[in-house]
DNA sequence: TGGTGGCATTAACCATACCTAATACAAAAC
DNA sequence: GTTTTGTATTAGGTATGGTTAATGCCACCA
């Protein structure tokens, strides 16, 4: 858009491109492959809308379009994803620990915002947070060395009869307005201890309980919540 | 913009319109009468863009565009102006009190950040400011109730020999980055005083003094600055 | 081997929002 | 009273970034 260009003169990533980075670095997080139809749905767009962009990208150098359909980053669209996932998880922690915003909100302004944040804002910001290493949802935020040693990996793989911990609730998740809801109203967040009572492939659920209260969460959406083994 | 759209469903305001209203706003402050051409010069677009832009916006009930030349307000412009004057403000005034910008840099950070806060945000932020009354630049934020009992009237128009008080620097006047960096770098600021010592309007120029250093101002520029009479 | 489902793409279209060049017009300057 | 200046508008064009509808492609399943 021409009235963006206003703004950020040429180096010119818009809005719309920073959004693409974004998603496409948040979806590579999960493992599997990040294709058009994830990014399209995972960006509520439709599919052709997700070619286009892709095609500009490509053509400006952001990302690569393998034979096949996997998306990846280059050099320079992975440094800018980089930057968008620090910007936003910085706001995520600064709506949150200093506006007292829940994690709802929080993501959802935070996803406004980051378009609008300057590097100076940023590191400004990090510094009066305290350089913290993770977002609310206990995402990393890039260049601040966290150290997880822990070896995390998706709730819908947890073996029954086991306890784990919550490490984080992944992007992917957050973009779901209405699991990220259930999940703060249920308690479920990093740090929270969970007993695998039951994984039913055959029902495609997964139960838990924290506290003697049982959460139950259908795979999919468990695969968007990583936990760890506690030792 | 449709993507634009996707981010606020209905109810569209989008980025640009929101510009437009704060800078018939802010134009109207002067008094002088707000026409396209000046609002063009003030956002750096061509005439044919604030032409069509004008439309748009009368079409959607922002404005009202007069027999004569003359753009006003309606309730509901007045409206979206205003919270966008106190976004644009309150920003400022975190940009500067919290996060240590200057000036010149948090107008144009608070320029492009204020299009991504939401109601809320701009609630909370309004708290842990302690709820102040005016932006760095001296202009009420509205809704927060300023006393402002002073009768500023612009710099141009002070008698020689007097001694006045900065009031405010003008948004008109922030729109010029350099003019701001001037004026930063001599110290002008609300609150300073300002021994008026020669008003020379063949020269175009109005040569005031503080703590025996003289400034030289154009009278264009001096007219986007107000000042008052100290009692 | 012949569907069927999932995915990508093309085609055609739309709105926003900007631009330049050219035209229209009025009021002030000479 | 014409000319100049300021202002607005029309005309024509551009780019982004979306949409739906239709089509093309492949891979897996029976």
């Amino acid at each position: 858009m021409a009235h963006e260009a206003r703004k950020a003169p040429s180096a010119e990533t818009t809005a719309s491109v920073q959004d693409y980075l974004a998603a496409i670095y948040d979806l590579a997080g999960s493992g599997r492959p990040v294709i058009g139809a994830r990014l399209a749905k995972h960006m509520k767009v439709s599919p052709p809308a997700v070619t286009e962009a892709l095609h500009r990208m490509a053509r400006a150098g952001y990302i690569r379009l393998a034979a096949g359909k996997e998306i990846t980053l280059t050099k320079k669209g992975r440094a800018m994803a980089e930057v968008m996932a620090r910007r936003h998880r910085l706001l995520e922690r600064w709506l949150t620990d200093i506006l007292g915003l829940d994690w709802t909100e929080a993501h959802e302004e935070a996803h406004r915002l980051e378009h609008a944040l300057s590097p100076k804002v940023e590191d400004r910001l990090a510094a009066i947070l305290g350089m913290p290493t993770t977002c609310p949802h206990g995402n990393p935020i890039p260049g601040m060395s966290s150290p997880s040693q822990s070896h995390p990996f998706p709730l819908d793989q947890a073996k029954e009869g086991t306890t784990v911990v919550v490490e984080r609730i992944t992007e992917e998740a957050e973009a779901d307005r209405k699991l990220l809801e259930h999940l703060w109203q249920n308690g479920v967040r990093p740090g929270m201890r969970l007993k695998i009572q039951e994984v039913a492939p055959w029902a495609g659920t997964i139960t838990t309980a924290s506290d003697g209260k049982a959460i139950v969460l259908g795979l999919a959406a468990a695969g968007k919540i990583w936990v760890y083994q506690p030792k």
